[in-house]
DNA sequence: ACCCTTTCTTCGAGACTCGTAATAATTGCC
DNA sequence: GGCAATTATTACGAGTCTCGAAGAAAGGGT
């Protein structure tokens, strides 16, 4: 049971050159014809017809360097890789404090970066803070630019639902990008979606394409992949899993509502819990974190003492996230999850794990291996999902 | 970014003729080519093939008789429907107290039925009653056979994982069963999965395949499909919604645990709300709960407090489901919503929207039109989604 | 040098969908 | 009752596509 659709054989074609082209992709610079027919499945003729096409169009290039890995003897392997001048893709990551952008070439190789420390107020500073991040970056051809912003995106409709802390609300953001950059799209979601994508094109979800990706900031969430595809469920709702109201009322959350993981787990969240412990707290918010760190690795009763709390309550979540939509993996990112790792991760799995009603699939939740880049990283991923689509 | 395949032109022809079956029996027995064409978006040349190729092989037969909905003039639409003599699914809803099970055609038609009132206490007896519900009920061909059971079962490896109550723990049932039956065979789910595909194939998933199906009876859970296809998670925990510990931790849930929706919208729990608000509850589950509901209707206070109680726990449910997962649309089914109906889902949803950071669609929670019959379809179905694979 | 192994390309066969033209089956009008 | 108009269905040719098998390329080993 599943989609009513309408594929002719040129619809054919369209799908397996984006299989060779995720294949290439996921290969990485060492990947061959052969390497491609085993992970496709596709026979040596269709790929070899494919990848010249690919190559025909400047999308991949032949390097007859290196051989792969020929087993020894015979013709060696040739490399195909992503020629780095075809065009590139521009990220960015779009928060209250900061802007980051970042070109990438089809690779999702970083070529170039642009940043600013402090985040737009209004839309059209966005949009200026977009175009002087887009002319600085710019240099091969554009193939697309895709901006993440916090809080509820509405994607088909390119607009700000609301942000984060609930002031700005239902704000057209697609379509001023859109003209201000002179491109006939941008694409524009938020910064979970974008960690998802970053995910499946270059971190966990290239060897499993089902999984859910919990970012931890100063705001929290989940994005969703279902079988390598992203979720957004029917009003981009899916994975609000930071204002899921499963702990104690008594704390309020910015979003107005009471008991929301992200008034518990997000920085502020879990720098209240340290003051609330009797820890001291110092100033800026990453400092804080950090020394939450160092306070727990040295054994600090009041910071043990919260992590206890703060593992709890992301044992509530792991659950509520297991026993609703089990993916095969969970994934934790963003700068507090990098900062505390598994500090928090451990205890809260060992205390979510005996409430579940099966065991727990091995290496099941992993922090992510992306590090900074990744909102940039998966905001150029949304403008790649569409230019493989149109352009490959 | 979706899935590694590889299409030849034969699996398309195979994804057409799945297409065009799908397409039939959406568009029940006045379907015609024409009807087809428009639903699939194939042209009308390949779908004529096609049905062809479908009633040469005796799947459907084609009426002369009276046209469709011919515009006035023309030529008349052949009207298309399913051959009632081309074999028949069976499907078994196995619970703690009875046996359901049914055979249908394959427009999932039911044509006869059988039952026992009390459910079975070993693998072996579950073996031995199928085994006569299906001596009773075959007639024409069998074309598979589908069995519902209670509790955590695992697909892959046709096991029940455990029972609602955690009594009975990893017990093999498939191959005994197919063993049983003589079929290469048996699929083997739980109701939740079977409500979801009996939705999809003859509920409100025919016109959006995007839902929840929450089943509200002894035991409480949801099932999930996405774009048309059924969602088991990877180790089937996915739609455990009832053990979401997302209420009081004082009420303990017959599966052990603490603070499950179920303890509480489960019969049982309904029932001890019930008698906490001191109201009366007679004696069997099923006269209580329609007990209640005519209290409700009367204007008892007790009544009327408990569902205030209980709506309130149903919205935190509901606040959880669409938060995580946004279905397009929430199916209510099972014998406790069929009897509660809307006295219980309005004021759960009217205390829900507002807690959701969007408004809801309209329409977006339902009652199932299916009635008692869901399960046994839906386990039915479990066989006709493989069928389609197999033989058409 | 020559053979062997492995990789890649070419070519013919078979399958499929589609658009268009032809055929079939009615209704409405004269 | 007969004929034109209308709609449904089928037949046919063109264009794609994938695949297997055979052939060409590119080194390594002896």
């Amino acid at each position: 049971m599943s989609e009513l659709r309408n594929p002719t054989s040129r619809d054919l074609r369209r799908a397996n050159r984006a299989a060779v082209f995720r294949a290439v992709h996921r290969l990485g610079p060492a990947a061959s014809r052969s390497d491609v027919v085993e992970l496709t499945g596709l026979s040596a003729a269709t790929v070899s017809v494919v990848v010249g096409e690919l190559t025909e169009r400047g999308v991949l290039v032949r390097d007859t360097a290196g051989s792969g890995r020929a087993s020894g003897a015979g013709r060696p392997r040739e490399r195909l890789r992503f020629d780095r001048d075809f065009g590139q893709l521009v990220g960015i990551d779009v928060a209250e404090t900061y802007v980051h952008a970042r070109a990438f070439d089809l690779s999702l190789t970083p070529t170039a970066s642009w940043s600013s420390d402090r985040g737009p107020d209004s839309v059209d500073e966005l949009v200026e803070m977009c175009r002087a991040a887009v002319a600085d970056l710019r240099g091969s051809d554009l193939l697309g630019v895709g901006v993440s912003l916090p809080g509820l995106v509405d994607v088909a409709e390119g607009r700000l639902v609301r942000s984060p802390d609930g002031r700005v609300r239902d704000v057209a953001v697609a379509a001023p990008l859109a003209a201000g950059l002179a491109l006939p799209t941008v694409h524009v979601d938020n910064p979970l979606r974008a960690s998802v994508l970053a995910e499946l094109w270059a971190g966990a979800g290239r060897s499993e394409p089902d999984l859910a990706v919990l970012t931890f900031g100063t705001g929290v969430g989940a994005g969703l992949s279902v079988d390598g595809v992203l979720r957004r469920g029917v009003t981009d709702l899916a994975g609000e899993w930071g204002h899921l109201p499963l702990l104690d009322p008594a704390r309020t959350c910015r979003c107005g509502r009471t008991g929301c993981l992200e008034a518990y787990l997000g920085a502020p969240g879990i720098l209240t819990t340290l003051a609330e412990r009797g820890a001291s707290v110092t100033e800026t918010q990453t400092d804080a974190i950090a020394a939450f760190a160092a306070d727990i690795d040295a054994g600090d009763p009041a910071a043990r003492g919260a992590l206890a709390d703060i593992a709890e309550q992301l044992a509530v979540g792991l659950v509520v996230l297991r026993m609703l939509l089990d993916p095969a993996r969970v994934v934790a990112a963003g700068w507090v999850a990098d900062a505390l790792g598994d500090r928090l991760l451990e205890p809260a799995l060992d205390r979510a794990a005996p409430r579940m009603l099966r065991p727990l699939p091995d290496g099941w939740l992993q922090r992510s291996e992306l590090g900074d880049g990744q909102v940039t990283l998966g905001a150029a991923a949304l403008a790649l999902d569409d230019a493989v689509d149109r352009l490959v």
